[in-house]
DNA sequence: TGGTTACCTTGACTTATGTCAAAAGTTGAA
DNA sequence: TTCAACTTTTGACATAAGTCAAGGTAACCA
């Protein structure tokens, strides 16, 4: 039970809430695991509250009827995923599932709706998580649309070089075929773009392992879609 | 003044606040006029503040380097947009334009932010109103990356037939250029399309009103993309 | 009412990306 | 260690969608 209120204590959403809350939202709280590769939630479930990240990773994804899939999200530790239903209307609008053997903590949806009704600094905090999700999928819509696979590609790979703060050597924290389905493409062609980045001299792939030659390069990629 | 008051009173965000509220946040409020094509707000504008249609239209979007269009949502009356900067941050995540002659109300961020931090039910509404955002975002980014034109034309045609409530003649509200940029497409290739649902003897395209004479053809191009 | 501007359509061509099939590489459990 | 099950790569090919250019139509303003 300890293990839930370092969670949550450590979560941006209840950042500056004062212990005896923390405790509060504790009590409302249930520990949940999930094995990798287990469905969280399907998209058209009934919404009966949302989760956060304790362990493990979560994606979010959508899969057309001929079975591709596109991976909207990947939520790592500490992040809350699955709000929207708790806010409007009931059903999720994509599914979930668990990439890696994960511990999540959930929040019943009345229980959460009756503990935020009086207390606003995690309302606004929720405001701001909110926002900032529509702020990368506004991201998202534009590099699918505006951007070739290519440049999208480079983009996030610029993206893991910021966050794992290496210029020079990145690592891939998904399977590549993930990482297709992130792009919004399919494996053989995301392979077909990282030999061509290859041949470019831009970077030089080894599993999941990329070393970084040509920084400039891959922000020219990313931005104009070629060289 | 009054004219402020009778469209904040209307506007679901600010659905269910007593009078005295709303007398309250119309002071807040300030009105703004826009003639059709100016520039509202701009990508990586510092946001003040957001806003709310009264009358008009808006459309926000996204611009490559090359110059190509992506409208991420058209915004009608009593809508509000441009709130993301206001929880999050503080620059626009993309450009707002009028595309009618427009007149709008806006809200300055730190009054507003007072305003609602002592103001439970506006907050959740708010909330609301990010997460149907989300929602929709989710299905646009599925649209782009799991169905081709085809298909995301005949989902178009569906939702506007719907929100018509009419299943035989519907009418575009926006420009056939517009709508090709809303479908993260170009000019050419929607109205290819369109004379390729006029030969499959789904629909019938004269200026912007669209009979449609096959709905069930319609459904099955919007899921599979062929039929 | 005529003319200018914006909008829309069509044709010929190019290209990025997807499909299908098979080989090569990698991983992990028995 | 070995075999089976994934994952990734490669090749040949198909196709949806974009580009460029030109012509047609509709809309709007003076």
């Amino acid at each position: 039970m300890e293990k839930i209120l370092s969670v949550i204590s450590s979560v941006p959403l209840f950042k500056g809430l004062p212990q005896n809350q923390i405790e509060k939202i504790g009590k409302i709280a249930v520990r949940k695991d999930c094995k990798k590769g287990s469905t969280i939630f399907s998209e058209g479930d009934k919404g009966n509250g949302f989760y956060i990240v304790a362990t493990g990773r979560v994606k979010i994804y959508k899969i057309s009827l001929e079975g591709k899939e596109q991976i909207l999200h990947i939520f790592d530790r500490s992040e809350p995923f699955g709000e929207v239903p708790v806010f409007s209307g009931s059903i999720f609008p994509a599914n979930a599932q668990a990439i890696e053997n994960s511990s999540l903590i959930f929040f019943p949806r009345d229980a959460f709706v009756r503990f935020i009704s009086e207390n606003i600094p995690v309302v606004m905090n929720m405001l701001a998580v909110l926002s900032m999700r529509l702020r990368q999928f506004t991201v998202q819509i534009e590099n699918l649309s505006l951007k070739n696979v290519q440049g999208r590609l480079a983009g996030y790979l610029l993206f893991l070089a910021k966050e794992q703060k290496s210029e020079n050597l990145i690592h891939l924290n998904i399977s590549k075929g993930q990482l297709a389905s992130l792009l919004g493409t399919i494996p053989e062609t995301l392979s077909r773009i990282f030999s061509k980045m290859n041949k470019l001299e831009l970077i030089e792939v080894e599993g999941r392992k990329i070393k970084v030659f040509d920084l400039k390069g891959l922000e020219e990629l990313s931005e104009h879609g070629k060289i």
